[in-house]
DNA sequence: TTTT
DNA sequence: TTTT
């Protein structure tokens, strides 16, 4: 079925870039997509989506993007649950990234197509954290 | 900012409609949309996208689409929080539906096209929600 | 960079399927578009939109979707020029369809995700057509 | 029916301001969209896409986005068809632009790699665009 | 050259 | 808490 979503935004912060247990990359992050109309007090607002992406691209993103970088992305909301350390059910919905272009040439963003030689992944530090392999999508 | 959200899924339950303290329809509903990849078990699965629509739009949508009903919407990703009775900050992520297209004739589904006539929104029915005034989106 | 479409429409005709020099499947059709508004005169138009899908899935497209069926795609537009007979310049703006998803259980109708099974697709009928290898997006 | 159109590019020239007969803005461009994949040949490419838009918003960007810019627009696909001198019946496929935002803060100056030697296909230029108030999408 |  |  049709799910298709395109945002422009600001990185609220460094992309996260995990691995799973087989070692997967991941990068998660959050995009600040103003709104073009202005809320009830006049003000500006902005809605906080927060997005995960996978696999090199993932590498690519987390360690090219940063903190206030203006990115386009194109991608699908995702939705999934998990149950925290209280034993209640979290349900959680969130744009997975497939494509993303960055729209500043600023020292802390970097054009996607100059991306193609990567440094290497560091593989196995930190936490391996709790996303399965279950959750990749093929 | 751009911010673009296309859908096509079914309702997995009758939409439920209410009205802000200054009587604006509200219409919430949940959408099923089917991935086009099986998960790590073979099986087809979907992602339940909450929505929400407003004003005479969100009228004839709770009138005439019901659970099951398969449509198409266009509309952004917003994200908002809350306070929850135990005092927890609880944040939401949902789509804002702001044009949508029923793609079944079926009795629990109608076209938007031949829904001139309106039949009289409820008003004052229900609880008068929690919904303020504020989240409109002008 | 970003480019991405999404459109829900009917085919005005049944799709034309050819195979390129070196034997990949291109299907070509047109998708009538219905405004959600009325033109100056009242009525409803709509836009006529050329498509064109590659490969295997343009295969399925063609042996199973025919005039008059409700179809959603996902792609993107593409610009291409050619010379014609008269030796003049003709532009092309078309949309290359990447996705589909049919949207009605007529007979002349197929849901994608029940098209594993594929008939022989009849190489070397027709004309080899003028479509080059080049224009294949990889 | 859903028609929904994402775009990231830039002006392939200076944006032509014209008014119709009842002086309606309207504002004519040409995006060059450089896709995510090379070509046969192993050079990056564009599509090159005919845009419009319509009143203030037409006047705005006119005013503001010029020459080698580049511009987010969302809107939708148009279909359109008029004789031209030599009577013939001519198609035309654009993007009607609703909505657009500037991702560069310089003075409008052209810029750097992609964009070198791209002359634009001189779509239609020299004829008088005879675009009558009928056009308006409302 | 257009669909329901 | 999920639809066909």
């Amino acid at each position: 079925m049709i799910n298709n979503v395109v945002l422009i935004g600001r990185l609220t912060r460094d992309p996260e870039l995990r691995y799973t247990p087989s070692n997967v990359a991941v990068a998660t992050f959050n995009l600040a997509v103003n709104r073009n109309f202005k809320g009830a007090n006049g003000e500006r607002e902005a809605d906080f989506i927060n997005c995960i992406m996978w696999r090199k691209q993932a590498e690519n993103f987390a360690n090219w993007v940063k903190k206030g970088a203006l990115v386009g992305i194109t991608g699908r909301i995702q939705t999934r649950s998990y149950d925290n350390q209280q034993g209640q059910r979290v349900y959680v919905t969130e744009v997975v990234a497939e494509n993303f272009q960055t729209l500043e040439k600023k020292d802390n963003s970097a054009n996607q197509s100059s991306m193609e030689n990567q440094m290497p992944p560091s593989y196995g530090q930190g936490e391996p954290m709790d996303i399965s392999d279950d959750d990749l999508p093929f």
